[in-house]
DNA sequence: GTCTATAGCTTGATAGAC
DNA sequence: GTCTATCAAGCTATAGAC
């Protein structure tokens, strides 16, 4: 036990082998999963496209949903953690007042287009089964909610912070359709390309990085203006005053 | 042939009941379809449901990519002939000048919502399997660019109008910020709800209704902002005068 | 138009050898 | 940890009776 430390023991060797097989796996399944779906891969198309044997599935993971639920908790973390920090950090550059709506929405979004951009293969998959799971009915609610809804809840609090005066449901609708857009932007379909006869391109996740944040920035000073008209400093608030019709 | 007007002779008994067998067929495929995606649901799961036998798909469809397809396309033509009409009114009622840009969006979206939310359960299955549809890498890029892309065309064409000093690029990213707000919307997953502690809900698509088009507008002016300072008038405009940082 | 019956595959899971 | 072998169940599609 206490031999060799940078020799490769049997042990070791057997490890490394098993992380390697089980990591094949995540990543073909994460690749196809995110193209078709969870119903639209076997096990079959995974293992092959893994070069591993079916039965490994069972070993490492349980079951086909286990697998799923796997592929898709497996890049959550590193995820949150980095927004979290980049939340942190455009707080503290902030203080003492609230950051910028765009900061924020920005440290939100950045992480997850820069990855999905420059990340590699995998990332960019990641992202499409997140599109995925996002607007699907059955996976949704339960694994969005539990892998992302805590550090939605941190982003939406210190947007509440930037909007002092803004009821909170405005913010959460506000985050509903930034997610909404983001996701789409992931699944990649390529319409926009067509729509647009090339003007615009779905791969082009620098030009959305830059376009989200003032679009839903606006968007959502729109909402809040909309339902608390702002308050002019020396002239007391007149209520119900706007026109009938 | 000429006998009986409103008897129902054995060739309209047997019509009708064809037309029921079909309807059902495409009534339950619907709603499965747009709960678990293509591949989620079987022809027995759906031939079941509806009370029919599975040989019947084939004969009325062909297989089951067809009776996919076939669901896709029933209520597209109703919808888009509806929306094409409320944009000319939109055109109309703004002459000489053009339309606001609220009222653009509202009438690209206020169809869909209207019925999603009072059309019955055939509409709300409908819209959800339109955001399946939309953010599926597989599906996505042919059905939504057929069936509804020429329509998309004619909404951009009329937003061009109403910012005319926008470079088309910035409407065309605004445009899928929106269809992506819009198709989690119809998804309904009941995300919001758990995220807002109740104070949103997903089935509120009035809610949304009222916030979509100021949402939008808002974030599509940012972007023309953003991209192409304002001209005063009066003043020539000065180009790459923005600040370094 | 609708059903019965069935052909021919593929599916997820697992027992057991190595 | 990995593979071989196998299972029962479910799948789409279709030929043919009514």
């Amino acid at each position: 036990m206490a031999a060799a430390r940078n020799r490769k023991t049997p042990a070791r060797k057997a490890a490394a082998r098993a992380r390697n097989g089980r990591e094949r796996i995540l990543d073909a399944a994460e690749r196809l999963f995110a193209q078709r779906g969870f119903y639209g891969v076997s096990l079959r198309d995974i293992t092959q496209s893994a070069g591993v044997d079916v039965a490994l599935v069972g070993y490492h993971f349980g079951g086909k949903h286990e697998l799923f639920t796997a592929v898709f908790e497996r890049r959550a973390g590193v995820l949150n953690r980095e927004r979290l920090e980049l939340l942190e950090e455009v707080r503290r550059s902030a203080r003492p007042g609230a950051p910028a709506l765009e900061a924020i929405i920005s440290a939100f979004t950045r992480p997850l287009l820069e990855r999905s951009a420059r990340g590699g293969a995998g990332w960019k998959s990641y992202f499409a089964l997140v599109a995925y799971v996002d607007n699907s009915p059955e996976f949704g609610p339960q694994l969005m909610t539990r892998h992302f809804d805590p550090l939605v809840e941190r982003f939406i609090a210190v947007m509440r912070e930037a909007l002092p005066h803004c009821p909170p449901r405005e913010i959460y609708w506000g985050y509903q359709f930034l997610t909404g857009a983001l996701t789409l932007t992931f699944a990649e379909t390529g319409r926009i390309d067509q729509l647009s006869g090339g003007l615009c391109r779905a791969a082009d996740l620098d030009g959305v990085h830059e376009r989200l944040a003032p679009y839903v920035a606006a968007g959502l000073r729109a909402l809040c203006a909309r339902s608390a008209p702002a308050v002019r400093p020396g002239k007391r608030l007149e209520r119900r005053s706007q026109p009938r019709r």
